[in-house]
DNA sequence: CTACGATCTGGAGCGCGGTCTAGATCAAGT
DNA sequence: ACTTGATCTAGACCGCGCTCCAGATCGTAG
Protein backbone atom coordinates (compact mmCIF):
# COMPACT_ATOMS: atom_id res chain seq x y z
CA UNK A 1 0.00 0.00 0.00
CA UNK A 2 1.45 3.16 -0.80
CA UNK A 3 -0.78 5.89 0.22
CA UNK A 4 -0.31 4.51 3.99
CA UNK A 5 -3.31 3.93 6.17
CA UNK A 6 -2.94 0.95 7.45
CA UNK A 7 -6.58 0.06 7.00
CA UNK A 8 -7.12 -0.09 10.74
CA UNK A 9 -9.86 2.81 10.50
CA UNK A 10 -7.45 5.16 11.93
CA UNK A 11 -5.70 8.15 10.52
CA UNK A 12 -2.98 9.83 10.50
CA UNK A 13 -2.81 13.55 11.00
CA UNK A 14 -2.06 14.64 7.42
CA UNK A 15 -4.87 12.28 6.54
CA UNK A 16 -7.32 13.69 9.27
CA UNK A 17 -6.37 17.00 7.77
CA UNK A 18 -7.55 16.37 4.70
CA UNK A 19 -11.00 15.13 5.61
CA UNK A 20 -11.76 17.74 7.98
CA UNK A 21 -10.14 20.59 6.20
CA UNK A 22 -8.40 21.49 9.28
CA UNK A 23 -4.26 22.63 8.66
CA UNK A 24 -2.51 19.94 11.01
CA UNK A 25 -1.16 22.72 12.81
CA UNK A 26 -4.71 23.45 13.97
CA UNK A 27 -5.44 20.05 14.68
CA UNK A 28 -2.74 19.62 17.07
CA UNK A 29 -3.77 23.40 18.59
CA UNK A 30 -7.30 21.95 19.02
CA UNK A 31 -6.20 18.99 20.52
CA UNK A 32 -4.01 21.50 23.47
CA UNK A 33 -7.13 23.50 23.55
CA UNK A 34 -9.08 20.67 24.74
CA UNK A 35 -11.46 21.11 21.83
CA UNK A 36 -11.49 17.22 21.63
CA UNK A 37 -13.68 14.75 23.51
CA UNK A 38 -10.91 11.86 23.87
CA UNK A 39 -7.13 11.72 24.21
CA UNK A 40 -6.17 10.92 20.59
CA UNK A 41 -4.27 7.65 20.50
CA UNK A 42 -0.93 6.96 19.42
CA UNK A 43 1.64 4.62 17.51
CA UNK A 44 4.06 3.35 19.76
CA UNK A 45 6.34 6.19 18.08
CA UNK A 46 4.52 8.86 19.54
CA UNK A 47 2.54 9.64 16.14
CA UNK A 48 -1.15 10.68 16.37
CA UNK A 49 -3.97 8.38 15.22
CA UNK A 50 -7.51 9.45 14.70
CA UNK A 51 -10.27 7.09 14.88
CA UNK A 52 -13.54 7.91 12.37
CA UNK A 53 -15.55 8.86 15.91
CA UNK A 54 -12.44 11.78 16.33
CA UNK A 55 -13.04 12.66 12.77
CA UNK A 56 -16.70 13.35 12.85
CA UNK A 57 -16.65 14.90 15.95
CA UNK A 58 -13.67 16.89 14.17
CA UNK A 59 -16.50 17.91 11.16
CA UNK A 60 -19.05 18.98 14.01
CA UNK A 61 -16.46 21.36 15.18
CA UNK A 62 -15.81 22.96 11.72
CA UNK A 63 -19.11 23.74 10.98
CA UNK A 64 -19.60 25.24 14.43
CA UNK A 65 -16.56 27.40 14.17
CA UNK A 66 -17.47 27.92 10.38
CA UNK A 67 -20.86 28.92 11.36
CA UNK A 68 -18.53 31.65 14.19
CA UNK A 69 -18.98 29.67 17.30
CA UNK A 70 -15.79 30.77 19.71
CA UNK A 71 -13.74 28.32 20.59
CA UNK A 72 -14.49 28.77 24.68
CA UNK A 73 -17.93 27.77 23.93
CA UNK A 74 -16.74 24.75 21.91
CA UNK A 75 -14.67 23.91 25.03
CA UNK A 76 -16.77 24.01 27.37
CA UNK A 77 -19.04 21.93 25.12
CA UNK A 78 -16.38 19.25 24.37
CA UNK A 79 -16.65 19.23 27.89
CA UNK A 80 -19.61 18.37 28.83
CA UNK A 81 -19.52 15.72 26.43
CA UNK A 82 -16.53 14.14 28.16
CA UNK A 83 -17.99 14.25 31.01
CA UNK A 84 -20.42 12.02 29.96
CA UNK A 85 -24.48 11.37 30.75
CA UNK A 86 -26.38 13.23 32.27
CA UNK A 87 -25.90 16.89 31.20
CA UNK A 88 -27.71 16.74 28.14
CA UNK A 89 -29.80 19.43 28.94
CA UNK A 90 -26.77 21.41 29.31
CA UNK A 91 -25.72 20.36 25.75
CA UNK A 92 -28.69 21.39 24.19
CA UNK A 93 -29.18 24.80 25.55
CA UNK A 94 -25.44 25.34 24.41
CA UNK A 95 -26.33 24.36 20.73
CA UNK A 96 -29.58 26.33 20.85
CA UNK A 97 -28.60 29.29 21.89
CA UNK A 98 -25.90 29.21 19.31
CA UNK A 99 -28.48 28.00 16.71
CA UNK A 100 -29.84 31.59 17.44
CA UNK A 101 -27.02 33.08 16.51
CA UNK A 102 -26.77 31.59 13.25
CA UNK A 103 -30.33 32.34 12.71
CA UNK A 104 -29.66 36.32 13.67
CA UNK A 105 -26.32 35.43 11.80
CA UNK A 106 -28.28 34.72 8.63
CA UNK A 107 -30.89 37.41 8.66
CA UNK A 108 -28.62 40.31 9.41
CA UNK A 109 -26.35 38.77 6.32
CA UNK A 110 -29.59 38.59 4.17
CA UNK A 111 -30.17 42.98 5.59
CA UNK A 112 -26.46 43.32 3.98
CA UNK A 113 -27.22 41.67 0.87
CA UNK A 114 -29.79 43.70 0.24
CA UNK A 115 -28.30 47.05 0.80
CA UNK A 116 -25.35 45.72 -1.52
CA UNK A 117 -28.15 44.79 -4.14
CA UNK A 118 -29.78 48.11 -4.30
CA UNK A 119 -25.89 49.49 -4.60
CA UNK A 120 -25.28 47.04 -7.28
CA UNK A 121 -28.54 48.55 -8.85
CA UNK A 122 -27.53 51.73 -8.61
CA UNK A 123 -24.07 51.61 -10.14
CA UNK A 124 -25.52 48.83 -12.93
CA UNK A 125 -28.24 51.71 -13.83
CA UNK A 126 -25.42 54.35 -13.93
CA UNK A 127 -23.59 52.42 -16.70
CA UNK A 128 -26.61 51.27 -18.76
CA UNK A 129 -27.49 54.44 -19.39
CA UNK A 130 -23.49 54.71 -20.80
CA UNK A 131 -22.06 56.54 -18.08
CA UNK A 132 -22.60 60.01 -19.55
CA UNK A 133 -23.33 61.74 -16.47
CA UNK A 134 -21.55 61.88 -13.03
CA UNK A 135 -23.66 59.98 -10.00
CA UNK A 136 -25.97 62.54 -8.83
CA UNK A 137 -24.91 61.78 -5.53
CA UNK A 138 -20.96 62.34 -5.12
CA UNK A 139 -20.15 59.56 -3.11
CA UNK A 140 -22.57 56.75 -4.12
CA UNK B 1 -31.60 73.10 22.71
CA UNK B 2 -29.23 71.56 25.65
CA UNK B 3 -28.20 68.28 24.02
CA UNK B 4 -25.74 70.57 21.68
CA UNK B 5 -25.82 69.92 18.04
CA UNK B 6 -26.40 72.72 16.69
CA UNK B 7 -28.53 72.34 14.09
CA UNK B 8 -26.23 73.08 10.70
CA UNK B 9 -26.38 69.52 9.56
CA UNK B 10 -23.65 68.04 11.42
CA UNK B 11 -22.95 65.77 14.14
CA UNK B 12 -20.18 65.48 16.87
CA UNK B 13 -17.82 62.49 17.02
CA UNK B 14 -20.18 61.39 19.42
CA UNK B 15 -23.33 61.72 17.86
CA UNK B 16 -21.92 60.37 14.79
CA UNK B 17 -20.84 56.93 16.52
CA UNK B 18 -24.67 56.59 18.27
CA UNK B 19 -25.96 56.85 14.65
CA UNK B 20 -23.76 54.40 13.13
CA UNK B 21 -23.20 51.69 15.90
CA UNK B 22 -19.77 52.15 15.20
CA UNK B 23 -17.29 53.76 18.37
CA UNK B 24 -15.68 56.92 18.76
CA UNK B 25 -12.57 55.07 18.66
CA UNK B 26 -13.30 53.40 15.40
CA UNK B 27 -14.36 56.46 13.86
CA UNK B 28 -10.94 58.37 14.24
CA UNK B 29 -9.35 54.61 13.25
CA UNK B 30 -11.52 54.32 10.32
CA UNK B 31 -10.30 57.99 8.88
CA UNK B 32 -6.72 57.59 9.88
CA UNK B 33 -7.69 54.44 7.87
CA UNK B 34 -8.76 56.58 4.81
CA UNK B 35 -11.66 54.43 4.85
CA UNK B 36 -13.58 57.59 4.27
CA UNK B 37 -14.40 59.33 1.34
CA UNK B 38 -13.42 63.09 1.99
CA UNK B 39 -11.90 64.25 4.63
CA UNK B 40 -14.11 65.12 7.88
CA UNK B 41 -14.74 68.93 8.42
CA UNK B 42 -13.34 70.39 11.67
CA UNK B 43 -15.09 73.36 13.88
CA UNK B 44 -12.19 75.81 14.61
CA UNK B 45 -11.45 74.12 17.52
CA UNK B 46 -10.48 71.37 15.69
CA UNK B 47 -13.67 68.89 16.52
CA UNK B 48 -14.61 66.85 13.29
CA UNK B 49 -18.19 67.88 12.41
CA UNK B 50 -19.79 64.88 10.18
CA UNK B 51 -22.26 65.45 7.66
CA UNK B 52 -25.45 63.67 6.87
CA UNK B 53 -22.96 62.45 3.52
CA UNK B 54 -20.57 61.32 6.15
CA UNK B 55 -22.90 59.42 8.18
CA UNK B 56 -24.67 58.07 4.70
CA UNK B 57 -21.15 56.43 3.97
CA UNK B 58 -20.74 55.43 7.40
CA UNK B 59 -23.97 53.02 7.28
CA UNK B 60 -22.32 51.80 4.12
CA UNK B 61 -19.41 50.64 5.97
CA UNK B 62 -20.90 49.42 8.30
CA UNK B 63 -23.33 46.82 6.41
CA UNK B 64 -19.89 46.34 4.24
CA UNK B 65 -18.43 45.40 7.37
CA UNK B 66 -20.71 43.42 8.76
CA UNK B 67 -21.28 41.31 5.95
CA UNK B 68 -17.21 40.84 6.32
CA UNK B 69 -15.56 42.82 3.93
CA UNK B 70 -12.02 43.24 4.62
CA UNK B 71 -10.79 46.79 5.60
CA UNK B 72 -8.67 46.50 2.65
CA UNK B 73 -11.39 46.65 0.19
CA UNK B 74 -13.20 49.08 2.09
CA UNK B 75 -10.19 51.37 1.88
CA UNK B 76 -9.98 50.57 -2.00
CA UNK B 77 -13.65 51.49 -2.78
CA UNK B 78 -13.29 54.84 -0.74
CA UNK B 79 -10.41 55.06 -2.77
CA UNK B 80 -12.20 54.50 -5.73
CA UNK B 81 -15.08 56.90 -5.10
CA UNK B 82 -12.63 59.61 -4.05
CA UNK B 83 -11.40 59.74 -7.45
CA UNK B 84 -14.41 60.53 -8.50
CA UNK B 85 -16.20 59.75 -11.77
CA UNK B 86 -14.92 57.40 -14.17
CA UNK B 87 -14.40 54.42 -12.25
CA UNK B 88 -17.97 53.42 -11.32
CA UNK B 89 -16.75 50.04 -13.48
CA UNK B 90 -14.03 49.04 -11.17
CA UNK B 91 -16.83 50.29 -8.11
CA UNK B 92 -19.35 47.84 -9.86
CA UNK B 93 -16.76 44.64 -9.71
CA UNK B 94 -15.86 45.45 -6.61
CA UNK B 95 -19.26 45.18 -4.88
CA UNK B 96 -20.20 42.77 -7.05
CA UNK B 97 -18.00 40.61 -6.06
CA UNK B 98 -18.66 41.06 -2.78
CA UNK B 99 -22.45 40.49 -2.76
CA UNK B 100 -21.10 37.23 -3.97
CA UNK B 101 -18.79 36.03 -1.09
CA UNK B 102 -21.92 37.40 0.45
CA UNK B 103 -24.03 34.90 -1.23
CA UNK B 104 -21.63 32.30 -0.21
CA UNK B 105 -21.73 32.92 3.59
CA UNK B 106 -25.19 32.62 3.79
CA UNK B 107 -25.52 29.35 2.14
CA UNK B 108 -22.71 28.47 4.00
CA UNK B 109 -24.53 29.38 7.24
CA UNK B 110 -27.49 27.80 6.05
CA UNK B 111 -25.64 24.33 5.57
CA UNK B 112 -24.05 24.44 9.37
CA UNK B 113 -27.69 25.65 10.46
CA UNK B 114 -28.75 22.94 9.16
CA UNK B 115 -26.09 20.76 10.65
CA UNK B 116 -26.35 22.33 14.14
CA UNK B 117 -30.47 21.52 13.83
CA UNK B 118 -30.09 17.94 13.20
CA UNK B 119 -27.48 17.83 16.41
CA UNK B 120 -30.31 19.76 18.38
CA UNK B 121 -32.71 17.24 17.66
CA UNK B 122 -30.59 14.74 18.76
CA UNK B 123 -30.67 15.65 22.02
CA UNK B 124 -34.11 16.76 22.03
CA UNK B 125 -35.30 13.45 20.92
CA UNK B 126 -32.88 11.73 23.44
CA UNK B 127 -34.80 13.98 26.37
CA UNK B 128 -38.10 13.56 25.65
CA UNK B 129 -37.55 9.69 25.97
CA UNK B 130 -36.70 10.70 29.45
CA UNK B 131 -33.10 10.80 29.48
CA UNK B 132 -33.44 6.71 30.35
CA UNK B 133 -30.62 5.55 28.52
CA UNK B 134 -27.30 7.37 27.23
CA UNK B 135 -26.90 8.56 23.69
CA UNK B 136 -25.75 5.35 21.09
CA UNK B 137 -23.53 7.46 19.84
CA UNK B 138 -20.72 8.13 22.87
CA UNK B 139 -19.70 11.23 21.71
CA UNK B 140 -22.72 12.80 20.32
C1' DC C 1 21.80 1.24 5.61
C1' DT C 2 20.45 5.52 3.88
C1' DA C 3 17.50 9.08 2.67
C1' DC C 4 13.52 11.59 2.71
C1' DG C 5 9.08 13.01 4.04
C1' DA C 6 5.82 13.15 7.74
C1' DT C 7 5.30 14.02 12.46
C1' DC C 8 6.73 15.35 17.08
C1' DT C 9 7.17 19.27 21.02
C1' DG C 10 7.40 23.89 22.95
C1' DG C 11 7.10 28.29 22.15
C1' DA C 12 7.29 32.50 19.35
C1' DG C 13 4.91 35.24 15.87
C1' DC C 14 1.20 37.07 13.08
C1' DG C 15 -2.98 39.42 10.79
C1' DC C 16 -7.05 41.59 11.71
C1' DG C 17 -9.78 45.04 13.61
C1' DG C 18 -10.18 47.65 16.57
C1' DT C 19 -9.52 49.43 21.83
C1' DC C 20 -7.35 51.96 25.27
C1' DT C 21 -4.11 55.28 27.59
C1' DA C 22 -1.97 59.66 28.59
C1' DG C 23 -1.97 64.17 28.72
C1' DA C 24 -3.72 68.24 26.61
C1' DT C 25 -7.61 71.18 24.81
C1' DC C 26 -12.23 72.72 23.97
C1' DA C 27 -16.92 74.14 25.19
C1' DA C 28 -20.87 74.72 28.02
C1' DG C 29 -23.29 75.26 32.48
C1' DT C 30 -23.45 77.80 37.01
C1' DA D 1 -13.73 81.80 36.96
C1' DC D 2 -14.34 77.12 37.61
C1' DT D 3 -15.90 72.59 36.85
C1' DT D 4 -17.27 68.97 34.01
C1' DG D 5 -17.55 66.23 30.09
C1' DA D 6 -16.51 65.60 25.30
C1' DT D 7 -12.85 65.60 22.16
C1' DC D 8 -8.07 65.87 20.50
C1' DT D 9 -3.31 63.26 19.06
C1' DA D 10 0.12 59.68 18.99
C1' DG D 11 1.05 55.49 19.92
C1' DA D 12 0.85 51.22 22.78
C1' DC D 13 -1.87 47.27 23.51
C1' DC D 14 -5.33 43.42 23.00
C1' DG D 15 -8.15 39.04 21.88
C1' DC D 16 -8.84 35.69 18.70
C1' DG D 17 -7.47 31.94 16.08
C1' DC D 18 -4.45 30.09 14.27
C1' DT D 19 0.49 29.68 11.85
C1' DC D 20 5.15 28.99 11.77
C1' DC D 21 9.85 27.78 13.46
C1' DA D 22 13.61 24.95 15.33
C1' DG D 23 15.41 20.90 16.22
C1' DA D 24 14.51 16.11 17.06
C1' DT D 25 12.32 11.59 15.79
C1' DC D 26 9.79 8.21 13.16
C1' DG D 27 9.07 5.15 9.40
C1' DT D 28 8.96 3.61 4.79
C1' DA D 29 10.88 3.13 0.12
C1' DG D 30 14.99 1.87 -2.33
Amino acid sequence: MTTAETREESLSIGETAERTGLSVHALRFYEREGLLVGPVRRTTGGRRRYTAVDVDWLLICVKLRESGMPLADLKRFAELVRRGPGNEPERLRLLDAHQQRVDAQIRALEECRSVIAWKVGVYAEHLARGEAEGLWDPRA
